[in-house]
Order: C-alpha cells, then sequence, then structure tokens
DNA sequence: GCAAAAGTGTTCCAGATACACCCATGT
DNA sequence: ACATGGGTGTATCTGGAACACTTTTGC
C-alpha cells in the first residue's frame, strides 16, 4: 500500500526540546537514535505527524512518550525546513518546546530499554541533523522568556521554597541574582501563595513553602 | 506521473501576511481565489513548498510574485496545522510576515490581471481557511515587535521625515504619541541619519530628511 | 497675519538596582 | 558557638511619561 500525490510531498514532523532542571542544571532529554541515518548520535525525541493529527497533539504525543508526563507546558518554537536537513527524503520539522516540572521526570527515561538521556544544555554530544540549532533557538526562548513571564514556574513542583525559585532562575540565566530584589519582584507579580507550611531542611532556618496561584497560566509581566 | 510514499504525506505552503502602510492605514495584500476550495475570497498569498526548495525561500517567491519585491524584512510567523484546516488534503502552512516599504508597493497589484488587492487591517473581508487567524497573529507580532526593536524602519522609503515615522508608530500602533518623546527616544536608538536636505510639503516649515543608518538591520530596543 | 506642521527640554514618577544585617536551625 | 541558608527594607539610579511654546513656511 502506498500513497499517491502529483506532486512530491515533504514528510513533516514535530521535534521537542524538553527541558528540566536536575542537579543543578538545565538539562534537555535526548534519545540515542537506533538506526537510519546518524545512527547511534543523540536527537531530540521527535517523530512524523499522523495525517489526521493536529500538531501540537503530535509534540504532546512525543513528549507523553518520552516523559509519561501530560498537562505540561508546551510552545511551538519554530520550523525548520532546510531542504537537505534530513538525508533520506525532504522533512519539515516543527520544532515546540516543552518545560517538565522538577518533580515529574523520575518515570521513565530510565525505565525504558531505549538508550533515553537527560542532558546538561551546556555540554551537549554531538546532535543528529540540525538539532543543535534547534536546542539553540529553544534554550535563547526560554532565556528570554523568562524575563517577561512566569514560565519559570512551570519548572517548580507542587511546594518550593523561594531559594528553589530563585536557583531555577539563576539556572536558566546562568548568573545570580540579588535575593531582595527577587523576592520582591516576585512578590509584584502576585502568582504565589504561601502555603504557611516550612522545610527543615538542613542546618539552617526553614523555608517558606509556597504553591503558584495559577498553575497552568503563563502570565505576561513587565 | 504520481509521487508515491509509504505513509500518507501532508502537503505542505508558506503564506505571507505582507504589510505596508497606505493611505493612513496599515493594510495586507490579499489575491482572490480563483477556484477550489473558498472560490472567490480573498485569501493570503501563498503556495506549495517546492520539495527542494527552503521554507523561506517559497514565501520570498510568493512575496516576489505578488508584489515585485525583493530585499525587504520578511520573518518566520508560526506554523498552523490543524488537520481540517483545507478541505482538500491535509495541508500545513508555514505562515511569514513581511513588511514592504510605502514607495514601493506600486508595480505589482494592479498590473496583474488577477484580483489582487491591499486591504485595512482593521476592515477585511471574510478570509479563505484560517488566514483571519494568521493576520491576526502577525498584526499582534508586528504590534509587540514595534515596542522592543527597530522593525518599524522597515517600512519607511529612502528619505523620509520624523513626522512620517511618528505616523507609522501611531498606525500600527493605534494610538497617537507625543512628539517630543518619539524623537527622544529615536534618536537614543541612534539608527537615523540627518540627510541634511529637508522636504517642504505644504503651508508649514519644511521637515528635515533622515535615511536609516543600517536599512536591512531590525535592532532590538529596550 | 494666520493656519499648519516642524522642532525643541525639563520635570516627575515608577520600576530596577545596589546593598547588609538578623533569624532559625543542626551539629 | 558556629556554619548555613532564610528572611527583610532603604537609598539611588534610570528610563518613560507628561507637558507648551517658538519656528518656518504658504496662502
Amino acid at each position: 500500500m502506498t500513497y499517491n500525490y502529483k506532486f512530491p510531498h515533504p514528510a513533516v514532523t514535530t521535534d521537542v526540546v524538553i527541558f528540566t532542571i536536575d542537579e543543578d542544571s538545565l538539562k534537555v532529554l535526548l534519545v540515542r537514535r537506533g538506526h537510519g541515518p546518524f545512527e547511534d548520535r543523540w536527537a531530540l525525541p521527535g517523530g512524523f505527524v499522523e495525517i489526521d493529527e493536529d500538531l501540537e497533539s503530535c509534540a504532546l504525543r512525543e513528549l507523553a512518550e518520552e516523559t509519561g508526563v501530560t498537562g505540561v507546558f508546551l510552545e511551538q518554537l519554530y520550523t525548520f525546513g532546510a531542504p537537505q536537513r534530513d538525508p533520506r527524503e525532504r522533512v519539515i520539522t516543527v520544532a515546540y518546546y516543552a518545560l517538565v516540572p522538577i518533580d515529574r521526570l523520575h518515570p521513565r527515561p530510565a525505565s525504558d530499554a531505549r538508550d533515553v538521556g537527560w542532558f546538561c544544555c551546556d555540554s551537549l554530544p554531538a546532535l543528529a541533523f540540525d538539532h543543535a540549532d534547534i536546542v539553540r533557538m529553544a534554550q535563547q526562548r526560554l532565556c528570554a522568556k523568562l524575563q517577561y513571564s512566569t514560565i519559570a514556574l512551570q519548572f517548580m513542583p507542587g511546594r518550593f521554597t523561594l531559594g528553589e525559585l530563585q536557583r531555577v532562575y539563576e539556572i536558566i540565566l546562568g548568573e545570580p541574582l540579588d535575593k531582595r530584589n527577587f523576592r520582591k519582584r516576585l512578590r509584584a507579580y502576585d502568582c504565589l501563595v504561601d502555603t504557611g507550611q516550612q522545610r527543615r531542611n538542613g542546618n539552617h532556618r526553614p523555608a517558606r513553602l509556597y504553591t503558584v496561584k495559577e498553575p497552568g497560566a503563563v502570565r505576561i509581566v513587565r
């Protein structure tokens, strides 16, 4: 069975840059290619868009397949379509990026038989296709959005301390922030709720635990 | 002759939202569909991506075909791929938007036999497919970029007055701006050159003529 | 001389930055 | 008692917003 067209059609895929914060680093999920071009190279999770499938649904499917998570932040990044980016046939990829909360990344990557792993953004292995470009653009976008939106909250677990949140900002921006200014700014955003609970976590004063007021929402600020 | 694939492939097009400023309005170029679905409806210029053609090249080709202009600002906007957006077959469109300088829009639209026209963004006719969504997003993007980049200069002819430039900002933003603050802001951007020339244009003092320092460049500011 | 757009600076306010000390806990 | 991160407020700076009058021209 084949599908026939009067004019040549490109293949269309979605690839997803799945970010999380782990071990004090911004990491992306990569899968090792088991065959085809770039065999054994690391690549972004992705796959062909089904003929009746929405682009975002396709990206969500990739995300769920690789991480098991649903309901997380996912946004279209850019469409990459250089004619020779895939040596087999013309493949246009609609790239997305997703943010997986710190406490929701455990299940899959290890359990799966395939070679899957989280890599620090600043020390990636050689990637297949133009995936290095895609990751670079996604990281730029994330960095930019951090400055004028509440996107960073998408990384946070159910309850967290302000210190932890500040660390997330610092990891993504790659520079230290002033504690008092940081807290003042987040107070102004009015996006957190003090749970009243505390967490004792070492040889020091316990920290207040906060939750996100509207967990799904990414608000534009500034 | 047909092209055969083991799996169904979507068709891929680019559509271009071509903006210009004319008659004190922000306008977009539309073409009337001569056949197929949405016959006689107005639609964005666009067409299928050739199998060896870069996405941006395809958009540039559409742009040149409809307006005759080359070398103008063109940027990818978003990719629209809802499964039923085209009733014939699955069509994914990579939307671009382009900015055509005021003094370069004359040649084609009238000379062409086809039904082509410039329409005010705020009084568009019913559009084919999901093109109304595309135009809306393009207009939002333009409006946003106006605030933090020098994108507006892409609309300007070779030489222009600060009053004319301010009008462009006001038309796109849909609100009046303060003259002194506007000039101070542009001075700070340091993107204009005073030609030393003037233009007499009515019963009032002549205006200085400026040119853009780096005509191709769109700088991020603020 | 009058209408019409060009041109020009200062004051004020808000939001961002810089900065240092005490607090609660575990060892 | 000391080491560790948690928690708090003020002074300053900077960029944006508000605002009015003089200039040059054509009629």
